[in-house]
DNA sequence: CGATATTTGTCCGTATGTATA
DNA sequence: GTATACATACGGACAAATATC
């Protein structure tokens, strides 16, 4: 199990700033949240409506409405149209190392994990693509839009980039085995190793969230990575975007 | 200077669900979202306040704000009561390595980062606490709340766990020095590696928000760690809030 | 399966408060 | 102090998704 990463519920030191009088939206989400942490509402539990919880605190549906998105942004709701509003549990843990493997980190997670092609296609290197693989600027590019789910939900999608003609057979590979690794193995590729990884975190556009599956209150961890053959060589410069909903990346160090 | 981290705007393929007739919302934060990217309005400019626009996009003003905020959130633009709507520009890049100091990875961005000690305490370890470090439940450990700037802008702030009693005068030469390190070697310690970092992206509290002077509306990465001395000692469990705003992460795995 | 009620999502309009210039 | 711009809150209406009968 994860060590849980709570919500940030810190009372590091006052705030530096001002001692704003709180607004209902604030007071009445810090009362519900810390009515979830209690278990008054366990995980999985369904909310009360927003119009009773309007009229429960004698509020508007609407400041019932800013408290509840703020808390489901905050991770601890799901708040699902002509259903309701749930109290969420919680991630699955993958881990960004030097061997990162798709299928090995879900395994890890006790996952089955499946790779999906979305898309592919030939295109040029932008500026930051072609450094990044140290590749001519404009070099012919090998483009797939991947999707990675477990458990039938969705938990990472993003575009990788490989160079051309080196991978040529690439897509058919991985639209067969599902896997990276045995696309690389086919090419020739016996070994390979993450060199960097860069995350940020981002609210998602309404697309990306529909891909993810999550709702578009919640963040959603960017990862551009590039990783190289056994002689050093780029040999795929991908971007990441994990649902922040069901996913901690672990970075391990230890080599 | 960093690859620009983009917003995903990405047509990775169709979105699997449905083709939902979009919200005004969501196109006006497209339009704009365009608007930005092309140059329309650039980096550090104002944008026209919430009743032009809602006039100019013929929608009411709550509207208008429905999509500033999506934007926002994104990274987009900066909001400020009173002043306006801006136009962001970017990030502080962090390294998360083996060997993380804090004040290397200030000077290679280029930046004097300065460690502020907010507050210090002795707490009990948490079950999770202890099992980090490798403590039996309940041990003593010293708490330090501690503030990263940079350039007067706040970039981390979190909480430290240190083993007591060997970390006991800490506290004083942190307070001193504003390094860490220097207090670990004020110690004995004459190195430490960095075992594991777990990284999640939240919504920041209330609270939160206004300790890293970003808005409540940006995501924010936490990041769990624990360093290690040489013989594989764990002497350090952090969680830190970095400011999703104004930094990137940057995981190297080359040892 | 279809009809209906429930629940959340979007949008409008208005009023007042608060921060900034 | 005044004007401007964003923040909060209220009330109402209808749409869209879901659940239920």
């Amino acid at each position: 199990m994860t060590t849980t990463i709570t919500s940030p519920s810190l009372d590091l030191a006052a705030p530096p700033t001002r001692p704003t009088r709180d607004s209902f939206w604030t007071r009445i989400a810090a009362e519900l949240a810390e009515a979830i942490a209690r278990g008054v509402y366990p995980p999985g539990e369904r909310l009360p409506s927003e119009h009773a919880l309007a009229e429960q605190y004698g509020v508007n549906r609407h400041t019932i409405r800013r408290s509840l998105a703020s808390l489901s942004s905050q991770g601890l709701l799901r708040v699902t149209q002509g259903s309701g509003t749930y109290v969420e549990d919680f991630a699955v843990e993958l881990t960004l190392a030097r061997r990162t493997r798709h299928q090995q980190s879900m395994a890890q997670a006790g996952l089955r994990g499946v790779l999906r092609v979305l898309d592919a296609g030939t295109v040029r290197a932008t500026a930051a693509q072609a450094r990044a693989l140290q590749l001519p600027a404009r070099s012919a590019l090998l483009r797939l839009a991947v999707l990675g789910e477990a458990e039938q939900a969705p938990l990472h999608v993003g575009e990788r980039f490989f160079p051309l003609p080196r991978f040529e057979r690439l897509e058919a590979v991985v639209r067969e085995t599902g896997s990276i690794t045995a696309a690389f193995t086919a090419h020739g590729v016996a070994d390979y190793t993450r060199r960097e990884s860069r995350v940020t975190a981002q609210m998602p556009e309404p697309a990306l969230a529909a891909q993810l599956r999550q709702p578009a209150t919640r963040p959603v961890m960017l990862v551009e990575s590039v990783n190289v053959d056994t002689e050093g060589v780029p040999i795929e410069f991908a971007r990441t975007w994990f649902a922040g909903d069901r996913v901690t990346l672990t970075v391990t160090h230890d080599e």
